[in-house]
DNA sequence: CCCATGGCGTACCGTACGTTACGGTTCGGC
DNA sequence: GCCGAACCGTAACGTACGGTACGCCATGGG
C-alpha cells in the first residue's frame, strides 16, 4: 500500500525563498516537464546550484519538494455539512466534480502526474505516491463524508462508501485524466466542464439515489 | 487533434529477426521502464548497436517501433453482430469491460503507458498519440458498433454515441489506470475484474437502458 | 571596522549514454 | 572457393547533466 505521511504540510518548514525557488521550479516543471535540469532551475530562481543541493539533497529531493509544495498549496476547504436536502446535496457532488475536473486539466496537474507516472516505474522517490495522496485520495477522503451524510439523511443509498465514490470518480473523469496526460487536446472550457459536472452527478444520483434501486451491484 | 495514420500495422514491414529485436526492446521496457539503454537492446537482443540504427535510426524509433510492434499484436477481433437480445448485448458489454480492464492491468501497459506519457509533455515523438489510437481510441471503434446496434434494436437509448462509449469507459475504467500508472497496488484478480465487468455493464444499462429514462442528460 | 555566514555565479569533474566507426564472422550467390 | 552484404561485438567519441569546489559579495553582529 502507500506511504502514510506522504502528504504532511511542508509550507511550515519551507522559508519565503524557498517557496519562491520551489515556485520558480514548478513553472519550470511545467514547461520543460522532467527534462529540466538543475542547472535551469538554478537560473530560473536566481540562486546557485549548490543552495539547491544544500537545501534539497539532489534531483530527487528537489522534484518530489516541488512536488508537495503545490500540493501543499491546492488544499481546499471542505463542505459545509448544516442543511442537508437533495438541492444542497446535489450542489455539493457538482462543485466536487467541477473543482475535480479543473485541477486535473490544469497544466501544472497535468505536468505533475507525468513526472510522478514517469518515475513510478524505478522506485527511486515516491512522487507517485505523494501525488495519489493529494489527488484522487485526498479527493475521496473530502467526498465520502458527503455521501455518508447523503445516506444518513436516506437521500443515497450504497452499501460501501468506497465503491460509490469510485463510480462517481469514474463518471466524472471519464477519459480525461488519460487523454490529458498522454498528450491528447481535449477541449475543456468553463462550460463544458459544467456540464459534464452536471451530468456527472445526474448520473450518479441516478444510480446510487435513494429513490432508484439497483441492488445487483 | 491527433495524427491519422499512427496505428498502421508494421506487422507486414517487419522481418522474423527485427520482431525478435522488437520483443526484447518490450521486455526490457518493462522491466527497466524509460531509463532502458541501446546497449542493453543490443545486448539482451544480441544483436548490434549498428543494428539497431540502421534499423530504427535512433532511440525514439527504436521506442514508436516498439510501441507499434506491441500495438499491433492486441488487435483483438470484433464482436459478431448476428442476434442482438439483451443478453447478448450484456454478454457483449462485459466481454469488452473484462478485456479492457485486463489489458490496462497488464505489466506491458502499464510500462508502455508510462513511457508515452513520460514523452508527451515534450513533443519529440508522438508515443502519446500511438497508444491512445491502440488504446482507447480502438475501444471505442469496437464498441462503438454494438452500442449502434443495441439502440437500433430498442435496448439501449442514448443521444450520442461517444458521450455513451465515454459514460461506459469511466464505469469500467474509475480509478484503476492513474492509480496502477501512479504505482499503486490495486489488486485485481480474475474475479475482481469480472465482478468489475458486470457491475459497470449493470451501470451502463441502468443509465442507457431503453426501459429506464435519464433524458437530462 | 572586522569577520563570519549565507548565498550567488561559475568553472570544473566524473560519468552515463546516445551515436558512430571499425574489425571480425557468417552466409547466400556466382 | 571467392565476394559482397548483412550483422555481431566492442571500442571510441561527444555531449549533456548531476554533483562539487571555489571566489566573490552582502549583511549583520561584535
Amino acid at each position: 500500500m502507500l506511504q502514510a505521511g506522504a502528504d504532511i504540510d511542508r509550507s511550515e518548514t519551507l522559508t519565503e525563498r524557498q517557496q519562491a525557488v520551489l515556485d520558480a521550479a514548478l513553472r519550470l516543471l511545467v514547461e520543460e516537464g522532467d527534462n529540466l535540469t538543475m542547472t535551469a532551475v538554478a537560473r530560473r530562481a536566481s540562486c546557485s546550484k549548490e543552495t539547491l543541493y544544500k537545501w534539497f539533497g539532489d534531483r530527487d529531493g528537489l522534484l518530489t519538494a516541488t512536488v508537495q509544495w503545490q500540493a501543499s498549496k491546492v488544499r481546499v476547504a471542505a463542505v459545509d455539512r448544516e442543511k442537508l436536502d437533495l438541492v444542497s446535496l446535489t450542489a455539493s457532488l457538482e462543485r466536487f466534480a467541477s473543482d475535480w475536473l479543473k485541477v486535473i486539466s490544469s497544466d501544472t496537474s497535468i505536468a505533475l502526474n507525468r513526472v510522478a507516472v514517469g518515475h513510478a516505474g524505478s522506485g527511486k522517490d515516491d512522487l507517485g505516491a505523494v501525488v495519489l495522496q493529494n489527488g484522487r485520495f485526498a479527493l475521496a477522503r473530502r467526498l465520502k463524508p458527503v455521501l455518508e451524510a447523503g445516506r444518513q439523511a436516506g437521500l443515497l443509498d450504497f452499501e460501501d462508501a468506497e465503491t460509490a465514490f469510485r463510480t462517481f470518480f469514474g463518471l466524472v473523469g471519464r477519459d480525461v485524466q488519460i487523454r490529458l496526460l498522454l498528450g491528447d487536446r481535449v477541449e475543456l472550457t468553463e462550460a463544458t466542464i459544467g456540464g459534464d459536472a452536471r451530468r456527472a452527478t445526474q448520473q450518479f444520483l441516478a444510480l446510487f439515489g435513494a429513490t432508484n434501486r439497483l441492488k445487483s451491484l
